[in-house]
DNA sequence: AAATTGATTGAATGATCATTCAACGAATGC
DNA sequence: GCATTCGTTGAATGATCATTCAATCAATTT
């Protein structure tokens, strides 16, 4: 294999062996000795592919955050010409298997609850959460909703806690549920706009 | 001092300080000999008072759990005698400088972050979460809006994912805008239970 | 195919830290 | 006041781990 292509797979697969051994132990408990494993690598290679340990984290929640990105802009992208489409497809897709996935949620939180203490993965979640809520705001905003900027805001959010519930009460909150959540806010707000759920419809009594 | 006196003072002294730590370097970086310096005691004291580093952080996540149940509980007794009501003070709450400043959230999101791996962690998380919502949910059907079981996981979700938002963006999300973030929500939802923020109403156009 | 450069290994190093414990001091009971 | 029990100290222990590096192996170049 040509050596620059090896040099991107062998990233790559650590990146993925981090993702997993976060997963699996948490942040507190991740060795690089374990993700070296976990990767079918030697120890001492993750220092040859990223200056540090923490390197490797700031790597790893980029690529997270890369590929939500993309996840998400393809979405609204994909999504019918509305505005109300575009608002739907985001947060139909956070609640999608590929994201709201106990592993992803997990590993997401894990990231959240460290990010106080570094910079570089602060400024990458802010960035992204400002991107997020901005796009949500215009699409609002072309709805004619007042106040677009708040409503996104708490439509953002929404979906962050929900995960949480997600994670702490897996009984209770399933991605299903937290799906349906969302979706009785929007219509509950915007009822011309955001059709019932065919599931809320059949429980609501007023 | 009495002894049993002291036992319970240091118990909280170390708890304290252990939050301090957690805010001041995060999980990852905790030591049981910073605990102790911040608790002005001696290196070995964390294992007298509490069987292990794990011990001491159960402990202290049981103490802020506690302390919150107490708060919002508090202010749901105090608030006037209607369901409208009590809901706004439990919103209100949660965005007073009492809880929504920034080493409280910090904190949180701290543990939150690693409650996946401590079934302690998570089970009194959830105690927790559940209690807040089913308080919640019992005030919204008393209003007699339809479905509040979800709506009150939509509200309690809101809030975590607003102080997440207080975290990673603070200079655009503080105090006082998620607090109006929830307000219209609510008010968007149900306007004959909750008033328009004054804020909200000045900037809105429909 | 020899030489060079780059990739990979895994043992060694050194730092950090939770935990233990022997020694000491202060409070309590007699 | 003496003995006992409990609280406190901080140095020692031992485990864990990130990081380094000399040695080896593979690919590329000449």
């Amino acid at each position: 294999m040509a050596r620059d292509a090896i040099k991107e797979l062998r990233r790559v697969q650590l990146i993925e062996a981090t993702i997993d051994c976060v997963a699996r132990k948490g942040f507190s408990e991740l060795t690089l000795a374990e993700v070296a494993v976990t990767a079918k690598l030697s120890t001492g290679i993750v220092n040859f592919y990223f200056k540090s340990k923490d390197a490797l984290l700031a790597a790893t929640l980029a690529h997270m955050v890369e590929e939500y990105r993309r996840y998400w802009r393809g979405n609204v992208a994909a999504a019918g010409p509305d505005a109300a489409d575009k608002i739907t497809a985001m947060l139909e897709g956070d609640f999608q298997r590929l994201v709201a996935n106990r592993k992803t949620v997990t590993v997401w939180y894990a990231f959240w609850g460290e990010t106080r203490w570094r910079p570089d993965f602060m400024s990458v979640c802010q960035d992204l959460n400002r991107e997020f809520q901005s796009v949500a705001a215009d699409l609002f905003a072309a709805l004619g909703v007042p106040d677009p900027t708040l409503i996104a805001k708490g439509f953002s959010a929404m979906s962050d806690g929900l995960w949480l519930d997600m994670l702490i009460n897996p009984k209770e909150t399933d991605r299903e549920t937290a799906r349906r959540v969302v979706r009785a806010f929007l219509h509950g707000l915007f009822p011309q706009h955001f059709a019932a759920d065919a599931a809320e419809a059949s429980t609501s009594a007023a």
